[in-house]
RNA sequence: GCCCGAGUGGCUCAGUGGUAGAGCAACGCACUCGUAAUGCGUAGGUCGCGGGUUCGAUUCCCGCCUCGGGCUCCA
């Protein structure tokens, strides 16, 4: 016999709870603990996302969404960005608001302004107050469906809402609209108050008192449905958060990452520097910067020398046949800095180094003895980026590649990128680096070419090595190159922000294009299959993430200068010399600082120069040989043995670079 | 490329329709010092570039360049 008065609903752990017919989720979490009801700021009802105050059925399964969960966050920021939205209707009349969703870190919202008006900071500053005022108030989110006529009425002074109601009835929306409505034939909207009600479709927080954490960060154009050729409107970005301590945690973290910009540190470190001389996204690498990128870069040819590669070189640039017989001036003319008219000929800067790599391969028959054939070279290469997308290192216009081409039978595929993917980790992991996470990235049947049972080959065996190595990764559905699909592996950094830095791509392409063959034990001529990787993808760029990720205080075994050398006195000079000596000898960067200033502001320096090791010498390490160890990061020590700081350093420098 | 913002000594920044200032850095002198800034002094800028308005522009206006924040793009 069923009490008609009372629902069961299941909860996340299996099990059931019994509320009063016409229970919401809000009662639900009251109903469990004071605590849940305080956090709940949504529900997960039968695995749909809903408001906290829709009414449950018998039955249901329910999940209370908290704010301090990712999907919470979520819910917060895009509850926030309406009351950004009502705050600007407010303060700007005549204002039309597009679309605010939540984003990682917070959200925006882009809003056209009468007269085309642009956002200030003062402008920032104000519409912040009104929302502060907003949600002092406490508006209640109140969900309303309608008829998609009754929407476009209600929205009739606001263009972008209508577009986006009439690309849904029509059955054209897609995934920028998906946030914004109910689906189907109703249309969803929240009212605030009288006056504010935004197209979406939720869910919300109950109500804007909920929403108190929030900050406006900045103000930036952005176009309209992302269409570069479309209206240009103005967006605020803002953060929000489920407390003020988490609210600002994140600003902390926003200073910090400031504090690690790699174009500030290479500046301040005198590392290298983008004269405007030159021309845009092309760096100058001064001492300091060169000696780090060296030994990167000497790293590199140590373990691809101890891993099977052959090193080669070719030219930075080529005659147009060679990229028509590629196929780059197909697909990335746009891309490639302009040609030059030369004798007989048209001559291109390279975009890449694969097409001379398979000349290489190319320049006489090949046996599959002689598979898999790696090619490696740091090889620098030109592209025209666009200039508003030029940033520091990270974006730049000539670089160099830590290229690979490995040439191998269809059969060598899989094993061979398995082993890839290791090396590739191992490498990133003497950097510093130890959480990686992959993407595998699928053909976009518009912009790419071969046949589709290629793409299923090379597709499944990245897909396998990926299952071998045991890791989760994600798809990206169409983000291949035009010529194979690839795996892409972002590292995490000390403060745990993504860069995609490796890849391993795929390419059946290539091989065909060049008509590359090899003999098979069979006799008979084989098409190889070819693989594209990077580690560090770009030299530069890789250089520039590394500033980041150290925030400047490489490791011993990088750092330009590894130790600095105090006399305490003029008289103790000497012995300071000395002491660099032997350690210049014994292969070390080392220098010293005459005595004078005194020693406090030299130590000072050595510290914002951010070298590892600061040796002090006074009259009782003259006589005794020992020398004072202040090192980056850890406690002085007096009176140590020379010869017990050679080994401690030894050591360090042995440990860091893992050989 | 598009939108917004900014360009003042090497760096960080102040300032004004009447041809510019501070701190740090640099250099010089004195101090010779035991673990994150000794004192005094000197030098250094065609105020991003070009044009216009004005008796006079670093300042106001226009164009360009570079940089920054976004959008778009990223083989």
């Amino acid at each position: 016999m069923v009490d008609a008065a009372l629902i069961d609903v299941r909860l996340p752990d299996g099990s059931t709870k019994q509320l009063p017919t016409g229970s919401s989720a809000a009662d639900l979490a009251a109903a469990i603990g004071s605590r849940l009801a305080k956090a709940a700021v949504a529900a997960v009802v039968n695995q749909r996302e809903t408001d906290l105050h829709s009414p449950l059925s018998s039955g249901d399964q329910v999940a209370i969404v908290t704010a301090e969960s990712d999907a919470g966050r979520h819910v917060l920021r895009h509850s926030t960005a309406h009351v950004l939205a009502q705050a600007v209707l407010q303060l700007f009349p005549g204002a039309k608001f597009t679309v605010g969703p939540a984003i990682e870190d917070g959200f925006y919202y882009d809003f056209e302004l009468p007269g085309g008006r642009t956002f200030t900071e003062e402008d920032l500053a104000a519409i912040g107050t009104r929302m502060g005022e907003i949600v002092a108030a406490d508006q209640p989110f109140t969900r309303l469906e309608m008829s998609p006529q009754d929407a476009l009425a209600l929205f009739a002074d606001q263009p972008y809402k209508c577009e986006i109601i009439q690309r849904v009835t029509s059955g054209t929306a897609d995934a920028d609209d998906a946030g914004e409505v109910a689906g189907g034939d109703t249309v969803s909207v929240y009212r605030n108050s009288d006056t504010f009600v935004d197209l979406c479709r939720g869910p919300h927080v109950p109500s804007t008192g909920r929403l108190p954490h929030f900050a406006l960060m900045k103000v930036a154009g952005a176009h309209w449905r992302s269409n570069e050729k479309g209206p240009t409107l103005q967006r605020i970005y803002g953060t929000a958060w489920e407390s003020k301590a988490a609210l600002n945690e994140h600003l902390v973290r926003l200073e910090e990452a400031e504090k690690r910009d790699h174009r500030r540190l290479a500046v301040e470190m005198d590392l290298l520097s983008f004269p405007s001389e030159l021309g845009g996204g092309l760096a100058v690498w001064h001492p300091k910067g060169a000696i780090v990128r060296k030994l990167m870069e000497d790293y590199s040819r140590e373990r691809h020398q101890n891993g099977g590669y052959q090193f080669v070189y070719t030219p930075h640039l080529a005659n147009s046949h060679l990229f028509e017989t590629s196929g780059h001036l197909d697909f990335y003319k746009d891309g490639m800095y302009p040609p030059m008219e030369m004798d007989n000929g048209t001559y291109y800067p390279k975009p890449m180094n694969c097409p001379m790599h398979c000349l290489i391969y190319r320049d006489r028959q090949r046996s599959y003895r002689e598979l898999p054939l790696r090619l490696f070279e740091l090889g620098t290469v030109y592209r025209y980026e666009r200039a508003g997308t030029l940033h520091g290192l990270l974006r730049i216009r000539g670089f160099t590649q830590d290229d690979s081409h490995i040439f191998c039978t269809q059969e060598q595929l899989a094993d061979e990128i398995g082993s890839l993917l290791g090396f590739v980790l191992s490498v990133l992991r003497r950097f510093g680096f130890d959480d990686f996470t992959y993407k595998l990235s699928t053909r976009n049947p518009g912009k790419s070419i071969g046949t589709d049972d290629m793409w299923d080959k090379a597709t499944s065996a990245l897909r396998t090595a990926l299952e071998k190595l045991g890791v989760q990764y994600s798809i990206g559905e169409g983000d291949a190159a035009f010529y194979g699909p690839k795996i892409d592996i972002d590292v995490r950094d000390a403060i745990g922000r993504k860069w995609q830095l490796s890849t391993i791509q795929a390419d059946f392409q290539l091989p065909e294009r060049f008509g590359l063959e090899y003999v098979g034990a069979d006799n008979q001529r084989h098409r190889p299959i070819m693989l594209h990787r990077a580690l560090f993808g770009s030299v530069e760029r890789f250089f520039g993430v590394l500033l980041e990720h150290y925030g400047g205080s490489f490791p011993t075994w990088l750092a330009p200068v590894q130790v600095r050398i105090l006399p305490v006195t003029s008289a103790h000079e000497g012995h300071a010399t000395s002491l660099v000596e032997r350690l210049v000898n014994e292969g070390f960067r080392v220098d010293t600082a005459v005595a004078d200033e005194q020693l406090g502001k030299r130590i000072r320096a050595a510290k914002m120069e951010r070298i590892p090791y600061v040796l002090v010498v006074g009259d009782d390490d003259v006589a005794s040989d020992t020398v004072g160890v202040n090192p980056r990061g850890g406690e002085v020590q007096r009176d140590t043995p020379f010869a017990s700081f050679l080994d401690r350093l030894r050591a360090d420098v042995r440990e860091a670079s893992g050989r």
